[in-house]
DNA sequence: TTGACAGGTTCCAAAAGGGAACTTACTCAT
DNA sequence: ATGAGTAAGTTCCCTTTTGGAACCTGTCAA
């Protein structure tokens, strides 16, 4: 058969498409539940844990990859015994918008049945704010009517 | 223990906070990889089995899911015998601004080793697009730095 | 009547995840 | 000094999910 080979799991970081990438990293059950903690200000291995219900064992697994994604940074804050915090990195910082894209669809399309419990602010209004997805260049509004998604190299599998 | 319940992954989706709700959907290891390739125009099963490489089994689960979501509408385009596509609802199609931040996050913070697979383009200009997360009221630019992430009701957790 | 196509289902083995207890290395109150 | 508390994991065992491959069903074309 002529189609590319099928992707395992575990190696679709390698894979050219972006989406399989960044899922490499963030597609996993609990990651970006993580992350949302991080932003949130809890860095500690027990308040997340706490937080998520994820059990001990796969949280510590967690934070290992995304230590080696390069999304956390583990840092020392008490010497004995060695005491550590995650903190995000550029990198995971840059993961805000991926964030505040599934809060606008989960606001929109998975509606709570009480309250969010979040809400995204302006640290220079004290407004809440309406997201928008735009091209920097011109400023257009960015969604699957205005913009294409293009493969750059055709697929060998059938239209 | 004054901490709020321990959240099991399939009850995530009554859970308050909107990234909860919007994973429980879409968190999944396969489920966003789906929704991209019916974002490309693959809407067939045996077309998404033979491009994700996912197990039969697994698809099929996902599909759904998916379905049951509000995601993807399951259309019939042939009779005898019964044939399926799976088609984005107007709840799919909102799901492309995280597509979009996926695809942005993946081609800055996890870089390929070749080209990658996927472009947007402008279908108006045809150009390359440059997303960026802008507040619809005033044009400012969202990020973790202007944007806070507030949480309603804090948590009994401690801080 | 044999093979191909399309969309699944079924079966078994392997991998991942959940739950709870245990470990290590301190600190602090009794 | 003894015991409880804190923090970050690790270990163990059992259940659930996933992977891989084969099988099933209905139809058409050779």
């Amino acid at each position: 058969m002529a189609y590319t080979a099928p992707m395992k799991w575990d190696q679709l970081r390698a894979e050219n498409c972006p989406v399989a990438r960044a899922l490499s990293v963030v597609g996993d059950r609990w990651t970006m539940l993580v992350v949302r903690d991080c932003f949130l200000g809890f860095r500690r291995f027990d308040e997340i844990q706490a937080r998520l219900g994820v059990t001990r064992h796969v949280l510590a697994d967690r934070l290992r990859k995304l230590e080696a994604a390069g999304v956390l940074r583990r840092q020392q804050y008490q010497d004995r015994p060695p005491r550590f915090e995650y903190h995000l990195t550029d990198a995971g910082e840059a993961l805000f918008p991926t964030l505040v894209s599934l809060i606008t669809w989960a606001e929109e399309h998975a509606p709570p049945d009480e309250m969010s419990e979040i809400t995204l602010t302006s640290r220079a209004t004290g407004q809440a704010v309406d997201p928008l997805l735009t091209d920097a260049r011109d400023g257009e509004v960015i969604t699957n009517r205005t913009v294409t998604v293009r493969r750059n190299r055709p697929s060998a599998l059938p239209d």
